[in-house]
DNA sequence: TTCTTAATTATTGTTAACAATATTTAATAA
DNA sequence: TTATTAAATATTGTTAACAATAATTAAGAA
């Protein structure tokens, strides 16, 4: 086994949270559990951390990233400055073929609801926003995009859980499709704004949590 | 010497285009230079391949990245959409003192200019655009302006070479942060984005050099 | 010469042993 | 018991030797 495949073994795992924030990711452990040597697993978990996937100190190891609220909220705040940016760029040169290509994902993708292929229409719908940015033709933005998207499963599952509600809306995904295709671009970015603030509203809902502040629990009695 | 100490050593030696793009870093010759052991050069290869301040070829090393000029133009573009969030951001929440401690940093960079200090300039301009990033709070959009910022020096020296004419323009800063000031975020992004298309338009304006395809070289007679 | 092949050298990649540090367990004293 | 220290263990970090590959040079054949 690779060690492009160990480290996408593991970004899987921590997407479909078999592997939960905070949990400690020992080297041996996982050279053993792979197959490879200790070297490949500590140059996987430095290009983690270099993504922001896990957390490395100093003699003390790596785990799986436990990103805070704040970060969270900065994340799909930059997430909509860059995809309203591909809209920007796809939408005056878009081909006609690239539309269809398109429709014929958000096909699969609905089709994969109806058929409560839950998994399976997850990463289609996270397909589509990563065909988007390809699509652009700006492959600086692509790859900030695909960044982003590697960071976000982590941040939901740290602060909303799997709830099927924290997904991308089939129906959204067309009325981008149908924006783009009518070369309204402003109505394309309105509308996945509009998308994504469906997602990031819920995490801005919630409260940072409580500090483990000594100070402030023992004197709030 | 430290990992990050050697990291920062040859990102300035790129930046001072002391090493020009396509220089080979052989490991062991820098592993003397700096008076370290290969493994803490392999380590920050890696880490300025992750960054794109070096291509890596297996089995064939590191050498200085050579963007080429569609990168340089996707660069940019990205650098726009990711400053206009910035300023957007920024602008509707600064506090005054903020503004001031802008204001001082243009005041030091003005100086830098009329005493010909052209390399402080230089770096307190870049340091200009690192400040609105970091005042917007938003620690992901500061995040990624800094890898771009990182990565522009390489393009705009590929591209354009070490003309003084590409850089910042100190009255356009001023501009941005009197628009800032205002509460006027449309105008901010108005000047930022002429302000950063004015170096782009020259890479834009440069023909991509031609490709050595052979079959063409040699039909094209 | 010019081309091809072989030998040499240079360079990168991998490994296993060791060192340094952190964590856990056990032992002891209050 | 609880706290403190010491020992044992587990884990991460570093190194130098070795292996694998690429680049260079030398030698020989056309």
């Amino acid at each position: 086994m690779s060690e492009d495949d160990v480290l996408r073994q593991i970004e899987q795992a921590v997407i479909d949270h078999r592997l939960p924030p905070g949990t400690k990711l020992k080297e041996v452990q996982l050279a053993e559990v792979f197959g490879v040597k200790r070297g490949t697993i500590r140059k996987v978990l430095s290009r983690l951390a270099y993504s922001r996937l896990v957390d490395q100190l100093p003699n003390r190891g790596a785990s799986v990233a436990k990103p805070s609220v704040k970060e969270g909220r900065d994340l799909f705040a930059t997430r909509r400055a860059l995809e309203a940016a591909i809209i920007q760029t796809l939408t005056p040169q878009i081909e006609k073929t690239q539309i269809k290509q398109l429709r014929a994902m958000l096909d699969q993708e609905r089709n994969a609801y109806d058929a409560r292929e839950s998994k399976l229409a997850l990463s289609l719908s996270v397909d589509f926003h990563r065909q988007l940015a390809r699509m652009s033709g700006n492959s600086v933005l692509e790859e900030y995009l695909n960044d982003i998207i590697r960071r976000t499963p982590l941040v939901i599952l740290t602060h909303l859980g799997a709830d099927p509600q924290n997904r991308c809306r089939n129906q959204e995904h067309e009325a981008i499709v149908d924006a783009i295709e009518a070369g309204n671009a402003k109505k394309a970015v309105r509308i996945m704004n509009q998308h994504l603030l469906h997602i990031e509203n819920r995490i801005e809902s919630k409260k940072e949590p409580a500090r483990a502040d000594l100070a402030t629990l023992l004197l709030s009695t």
